[in-house]
DNA sequence: TCCCGTCTAGACCGCTTGGTCTAGACCACT
DNA sequence: AGTGGTCTAGACCAAGCGGTCTAGACGGGA
């Protein structure tokens, strides 16, 4: 698969694939196998043969339901997604207007903590998918239009704005930093107690807020 | 080559390869092949093949001076990794034994940012190979033993003991923060003017400075 | 001129990859 | 019982991979 890297099928409807009726939610086993190989492997790299082997599942049945490889990964990736939401849901609704950036910012770093810990596979998905190529990020992104770094982007202006960090600072460049340190969490926050990885996750924030914030 | 993922040959001088008898250097359109290659795709996913097609180097001699692509990796990598150190030298020589901790971070911010503009390609390839699995570096790390890390982690102990930096971080977490910032200088400092570039990194480490610096 | 070591060209090997295809199992409806 | 659609199993495919091997070109010493 040098010469072609990476294409997406035609006359498939994948957006069937997300949601209720999402085909991955009656075969566990495949969905077990599909992270963990996902998971260890960027995309190119994973191998579809070792999913198929691992989960019992046979070839002719993954394409009659996913259509291809893409397919399989996107059905895989709505799943943690939703598992994603489910963990900053509670706090998009309410604290997203108040004016304490940098608590905020702590219950991020709170909240990507615990999806990390509830799994850290899911985790290595998330930033995985970042490390992905232009091109296969945008198909993927097609389908989940969340835009989290556009909403992250404005909340930093709004930030600006209220005088909470310091204006010398392009605003982009503010968001890029924190984006790339909530990205490298896991090499950040490594020793194995849960209560420590919280504390050295608040003095990142601590180090950004004192880095940032207006004098 | 899934099953065997990364195999080094035996009876194999590998380090006949490096320094002043590298036979690289007497195969620039591999040399730069290679370069191409490396940079543009990790170890496992960049195609031998395509670097002898693009070269005109056929494969008996690749082969026969080099052992095998582990041993073309290391030759291009040898000469990488000189070009690198002459953008350090003049630094590692004078300042890193002065009391000015973050003025020297601005000059290595500066010599990493000269080193980028000069050969993007060569940045890509520093920075990839922090990003392949621990098993690859450390034999790649066996013949370039300059341990950056541990000096670095050393001087940063030197700068908290001189009072310097804030002693409620740890000065592990200290060194990774800078570590993981330093590596995504190139998705931090984007926008195309050197003198831009230049002051955006600045502006990166007044931030960690402010962020880590005592009170 | 013959010989031998060095080097080159590229056919070939075994293996893995994602994807296709066919035969048939299974089931519901007529 | 017959029919047609859905689903499954896995043989098979072309392409790409790193690596091996052989035939021969080339050049210096005897």
């Amino acid at each position: 698969m040098k010469g072609v890297p990476f294409q997406v099928r035609k006359n498939f409807d994948y957006s069937a694939l997300l949601g209720e009726g999402n085909p991955l939610l009656r075969y566990p086993r495949l969905l077990e196998a599909a992270i963990d190989e996902f998971a260890m492997r960027r995309y190119e790299d994973a191998s579809l043969n070792d999913i198929l082997k691992k989960s019992g599942m046979s070839k002719g049945s993954l394409y009659h339901h996913f259509g291809d490889k893409f397919g399989l990964y996107l059905a895989m990736m709505d799943i943690i997604v939703q598992k994603k939401i489910s963990y900053f849901y509670p706090l998009m609704s309410e604290k997203l207007d108040t004016g304490d950036f940098f608590g905020t910012l702590k219950q991020v770093m709170k909240a990507t903590l615990e999806f990390m810990l509830a799994d850290e596979r899911m985790h290595h998905l998330s930033v995985r998918v970042m490390e992905e190529n232009l091109e296969f990020r945008q198909q993927v992104f097609d389908f989940f239009v969340h835009d989290y770094f556009q909403i992250f982007s404005q909340y930093i202006h709004q930030a600006m704005e209220s005088g909470q960090i310091d204006t010398v600072y392009p605003p982009e460049l503010v968001a890029k930093f924190i984006e790339i340190v909530l990205a490298n969490l896991d090499k950040l926050a490594t020793s194995g107690d849960p209560d420590k990885r919280l504390e050295t996750a608040n003095q990142v924030v601590d180090i950004i807020q004192h880095g940032i914030s207006s004098k």
